[in-house]
DNA sequence: AAAACCACTTGACACCATGTCTAGTTGACA
DNA sequence: TGTCAACTAGACATGGTGTCAAGTGGTTTT
């Protein structure tokens, strides 16, 4: 559909580069993101396993171009949306959580990957870095929206609040809930939510 | 000092075997569980690498006989006492959290170890489970405590509560808050020992 | 004193996944 | 026809784990 990267290629009715991220992401999602070897995306995608490097020089950055190509289809920004326009702080906290919990179970194969690279690729673990510092601004911005609107408790500082509020909402958290716990996407959302508040607002 | 366990060769001025033990304990601790091959282990203890798999069968089986190691060595059942030994149901909870507060940052290096081997090796993956479970052991005591002292938050049922509990207190966690974060032990102390108050209680 | 045994050494090797290199094929386009 | 891009096929290097075979040196057993 769309195509804001990577149109090198237009006569392929189906971008190599393009079959290739969503072999990745398909076989990472079924396999949650544990031994997908590069000569099974080659398998799946139909081309040889050199035919891979040529796209992408390491298994790091296929990782990390799948993350984005994911961003991308996954209208990240549009599903954002309702939690950046809410006027209310504990409006905006609660509908971030909601983006979370929907958001997380479609990237967790990839997300996955990358964290388990990430011990023991230095590029891996700044890929995984970057996204997990962008996904704290959203936990900054609802924590700041809520001190704006006089819910954050008074016992805690900024940096605080938003410290426990990007570890509650974690990956490895929702890991542990969701995958340990068996918690559902719906009780996730519901309980976090839950906790975030009571954590975060006084009383 | 005391030998519980392995007497089999009592000549040897220290065991070969506890010297072993203890250089992966030293190594994964000051590395953090990263980039501590067989080999590096071997050099440590001045024997061959060769000499390592004589003892251990498995880097998985030493990184298992080191936790069990560490948590003899670590008199983890005497630190436990204050906690098992409280009779009301809040303070109980309190001296679970400050005990797990001094004991993580003691044996992290080697816990991470154990974890990120178990991304790739099942053997590995079920050791550490067996480790996860026996905490959530001190858990779910915790909450039973405070559900008999009328603490616990009646919206909670015991699983959810021992399910949050375990989840906050997870090694994942600690890991965020204190090298993520950069949260001290004290501080961590007190705002986890805050949150779970504020989670699992009413109001 | 010889034999057996023990903890260990040395060095070679298999395995497995990543990543590299070279040479060749195929199809489109100029 | 020639060239270029995308790809294939197969060999090979690397790094870490784990195996195997043939020792060595010291102690214990007989």
């Amino acid at each position: 559909m769309l195509d804001t990267m990577s149109r090198e290629n237009p006569n392929t009715e189906l971008n190599t580069k393009e079959k290739i991220l969503n072999a990745t992401w398909e076989l990472l999602a079924s396999n949650q993101g544990n031994g997908v070897r590069m000569s099974d995306i080659a398998k799946q995608v139909g081309i040889s396993r050199q035919a891979l490097y040529l796209h992408f020089p390491t298994r790091t950055e296929l990782l990390v171009a799948t993350t984005r190509y994911m961003g991308d289809e996954l209208n990240v920004d549009k599903r954002l949306a309702p939690s950046r326009a809410a006027t209310d702080g504990l409006d905006r906290l609660e509908k971030y959580i909601v983006f979370w919990g929907e958001y997380v179970p479609e990237i967790y194969g990839v997300a996955k990957a990358l964290m388990v690279m990430g011990a023991t690729d230095e590029d891996a673990a700044t890929a995984w870095n970057d996204r997990m510092v962008a996904m704290r601004e959203g936990c900054k911005a609802a924590v700041d929206a809520m001190k704006r609107d006089g819910y954050l408790s008074e016992s805690l500082k900024l940096k605080e609040a938003t410290d426990i509020l990007w570890t509650l909402l974690s990956v490895r958290n929702w890991e542990h809930f969701v995958l340990d716990c068996g918690w559902s996407k719906k009780h996730y959302i519901s309980l976090v939510t839950t906790m975030a508040k009571q954590v975060l607002t006084n009383k």
